[in-house]
DNA sequence: TTGAATTAGTTGCATAACTAACTATATGTC
DNA sequence: GACATATAGTTAGTTATGCAACTAATTCAA
């Protein structure tokens, strides 16, 4: 019996996303309401890109966590929305690299600061030192279960 | 300028909830893999509904953070399944009362010892300490931004 | 008591998720 | 060189999510 066998009435609330998911839910509305047309997991693509441009589509799934095929249908809506370009590899004609356009670019600035005005609500009366851990028990989590991935 | 101002490579891995996410998904293979045909969604609401059972719609979408739409299509599933029916409450007919089938009875035990064989697994080399941690957070932050809903 | 406002639930529309089966390209081995 | 295997990406099918517009029942107020 593990040390961390749960009471039933807790695990719920443990598997329950619900506070990252309110962050989401929020972050969305603010930019709709900023007249930004974007939902938040085309931004999670695109937080990546900005810091790397030309990530290929297996790389951005490794990135945001997401399987292939979700990360086909998201960059078919970005390239719809004339944000992103795919680029067929030079080196390897499997491989697309994802492209940032021009349109892209402004809007850098702008999801940061909404992202950076959301996490403040968000997070205002938590410490710097509940984030750590929350970050540290999140990355332990994920990796205790994907090394286990068969 | 709040005290939580984050550096901006530190914004994804707060608002993404990669390890939640993790957790859920690896629950949803242990079900599927023991031969239960059901989501962690409707689990979620299969949860609330063993800890008490006739709530209404309503009730289970405040429980399991949830828009009323949502829930109307997680019932709707739920019912296809047999494992619920839908109750017109005599108090207030607008309201459905969501109760268990006998189907659904015999299937409590063995979910919760799978969602509990998960946990160990995602949480194994993770102290009480910071689980309460992680609860509490999670909570502060729900609550952060909802009493802000307008 | 009638008409406005509120509440519970449903439906339509768009986006996104996972799985599994598929195509095409690349690699490795005999 | 040829065949098996692995890798990158696409497609089809099912479930789920959020929003907005809707119906029906209830409550509140003049």
């Amino acid at each position: 019996m593990s040390n961390n066998q749960f009471k039933r009435g807790e695990l719920y609330s443990v598997i329950n996303g619900m506070a990252t998911t309110a962050v989401a839910r929020r972050l969305q509305k603010n930019y709709r309401q900023a007249g930004l047309e974007i939902t938040i997991e085309q931004w999670s693509v695109l937080y990546h890109l900005w810091k790397e441009d030309g990530l290929s589509q297996q790389e951005l799934g490794i990135r945001t966590f997401r399987d292939k095929a979700s990360i086909t249908r998201l960059i078919d809506n970005l390239e719809k929305l004339g944000l992103v370009t795919r680029v067929a590899s030079k080196e390897d004609r499997r491989i697309n690299l994802v492209c940032l356009t021009e349109t892209a670019m402004p809007l850098q600035q702008l999801t940061y600061e909404l992202a950076n005005q959301t996490m403040n609500e968000a997070l205002q009366n938590i410490t710097k030192e509940e984030i750590e851990i929350v970050k540290n028990v999140f990355q332990r989590v994920y990796d205790n279960l994907s090394n286990k991935d068969i």
